[in-house]
DNA sequence: ATTATCTATAGATCTATAGATAATGC
DNA sequence: ATTATCTATAGATCTATAGATAATGC
């Protein structure tokens, strides 16, 4: 059983340099022959593992994704269970340590090269996996009264974004390490840029010490 | 000289489709034939424009929409001055006034698709035109003492990200409508999420009746 | 002469299909 | 028999080039 592990399964391959592929440059750029090139197999050879060819490859490729994304957030949002700050940490950690999804150019480009019941597909998999929890942990720190209200899902699709944008890394020049632009971030989401009157409800931060 | 305006120079008229599509699917998704179906001529005609093909009309019109972003944000930021709020309310307006820039998706899928040095070039005239501005918004707003200090270049990174994000109106199900997310975009950017203890410091929003 | 288009087509990919081959497992 | 590859190739685009055509402006 151990070493089921360790030879992966040849579809998986495919799976994974797919993901890497098409998450790097998008559905468009990448040929069916960049793909194989770099699995060191002939491009025909695809079709043996995916019959129903690029679209079947990429569809697939995503949904896995996906998943892998929704377990990754879900179990993040419940590491930091009942404190937003927390929460939001887990989730920048997960984003971390996976290769950058591109949510927004995903949505767009990649979509539109899809047949309509495809693309209808795969949004809602990206909704379920990745903007469903969140908003939901939204909704319950604003039921605790630690956040103020404001829209879940304006919230929620803010986070991602700026989650999506950071792992770009286009912040170009002098841009300090991941971590410290994510605790940032958090902190202009949670505490705002003004500047606090006082050194307000300590009480809200002791709760952190990771 | 005012029906000059009215009979648009036909070359503009390439752009102006080339924009429309380009920024649409990315530059992957979109041949020369659909630019010039969408103008009711034929492909080949596009090389009297644009002799140097497709990567020249994408070059030229980047070029053009860049140009008129710079002018539009820095006109925005002129127009609030000395109140950051004000500047962001009015840079936000500018972009609902505009075709989304899709500025994440081309920047990645878009700009790797071009000669290196096409690319540089692009990458920086993006940046002299939409990030720096606004980098330099936050720098006047930090001196003085507007906001706390946090990297500018993280927090233009992240507005416009945030304007980029909201021009997808990708929020799904149940959106407000985009003033609205807009202000509340700023809102949480300058004020935080977290309750206030008092309404603090009410002067601040005195300057704001629009 | 200049401007803006057209037709026709070469050359380069890219997707997808058909059928062969080789290795492994029963 | 199944698994995973290969070769060869058809058919569909796509970019780009060459050269013709027609209208307008001097």
């Amino acid at each position: 059983m151990s070493t089921e592990q360790e030879v992966k399964d040849s579809t998986q391959r495919v799976l994974d340099v797919a993901e890497a592929l098409f998450m790097d440059r998008g559905y468009n750029a990448i040929t069916l022959r960049d793909i194989a090139d770099e699995l060191g197999i002939k491009q025909a050879s695809l079709y043996y593992h995916f019959p129903g060819g690029k679209e079947q490859l990429f569809l697939t490729m995503a949904e896995r994704m996906f998943e892998r994304h929704r377990q990754g957030i879900v179990a993040a949002l419940a590491e930091g269970q009942h404190d937003l700050r927390t929460q939001l940490r887990e989730v920048s950690k997960w984003f971390s340590s996976q290769q950058p999804v591109k949510f927004m150019g995903m949505m767009h480009a990649d979509l539109a090269a899809l047949s309509p019941e495809h693309k209808e597909h795969l949004a809602q998999k990206a909704h379920a996996a990745m903007f469903h929890p969140l908003r939901e942990s939204f909704v319950a720190a604003q039921a605790r009264g630690e956040i103020r209200p404001m829209h879940p899902d304006l919230l929620a699709g803010c986070f991602l974004w700026l989650m999506d944008g950071l792992s770009y890394g286009e912040m170009r020049s002098g841009a300090p390490p991941r971590p410290v632009m994510a605790e940032e971030i958090i902190s202009m989401i949670l505490d705002g840029l003004l500047p606090r009157v006082q050194e307000a409800s300590a009480e809200q931060y002791t709760l952190n010490h990771r």
